[in-house]
DNA sequence: GGCACGTGCAAAAGATTATTGGCAGGTGCT
DNA sequence: AGCACCTGCCAATAATCTTTTGCACGTGCC
């Protein structure tokens, strides 16, 4: 994942998925190695329903995938992992990002 | 400026100031030039007062920087212009900048 | 059955942002 | 004086995000 294959929509969406200091740590330990869970929500500290809305919100912005897994005594549990991203954010490529952001004048509603 | 030589509370800043599509595209103009406030509204087809906020959470945040002028027939215009920065995001980057965000069990009120 | 694990979801409250509209001030020109 | 510019700020509303609490479901084991 890089800067100048994302829309200026989604490149807002990833921004503003990044700007939160759970999702921030949450990323941070999963740079670390993947985990489930609620083992991660015991390492940061976190209610698990908490943990599960950001991973909800990281995974919708793509910045970590989920697998859903069997332990060996049969029990499932989720496995989230960092999807490798490199943004390279400077003036000019915010300008070449705004070029393709969603005019709010015709925005339509479902 | 640079992602490693912020704390991590600045670039969560940074990013949520970002993530925003009128604050992008107030960049994207900027990077074409300096600007006053009413001419950059004008062109951008928002209200002066929409653009003052936005233009003051980006100076806030160290993405632009602003000048107040007199014009030759004796107005006050404020100029506003890019801070030129440079922010290279992987996990990685996020990893060690996650380590300097503030603790929010110790977070003191003013 | 009762625990100790794992998962998921949703309603409600609280906190923060975004946006509008109005009013204040200033200059210079006719 | 009245108009056309420039600036700044605030109060109120609307919209969105964050967090908690509580419930549901599943497994294996004593």
């Amino acid at each position: 994942m890089q800067t100048d294959d994302l829309t200026g929509d989604d490149l807002v969406g990833v921004l503003a998925t990044l700007a939160n200091p759970h999702r921030m740590r949450v990323l941070a330990a999963l740079a670390g190695g993947r985990n489930y869970v609620s083992q991660l929500a015991r390492e940061l500290g976190i209610s698990r329903a908490l943990l599960q809305v950001h991973l909800k919100r990281l995974e919708k912005a793509g910045l970590v995938s989920a697998t859903l897994e069997l332990s060996e005594d049969g029990k499932a549990m989720k496995f989230y992992e960092v999807t490798p991203f490199e943004l390279h954010l400077t003036p000019q490529a915010l300008a070449a990002a705004a070029l393709t952001l969603t005019d709010p004048n015709d925005v339509e509603k479902d």
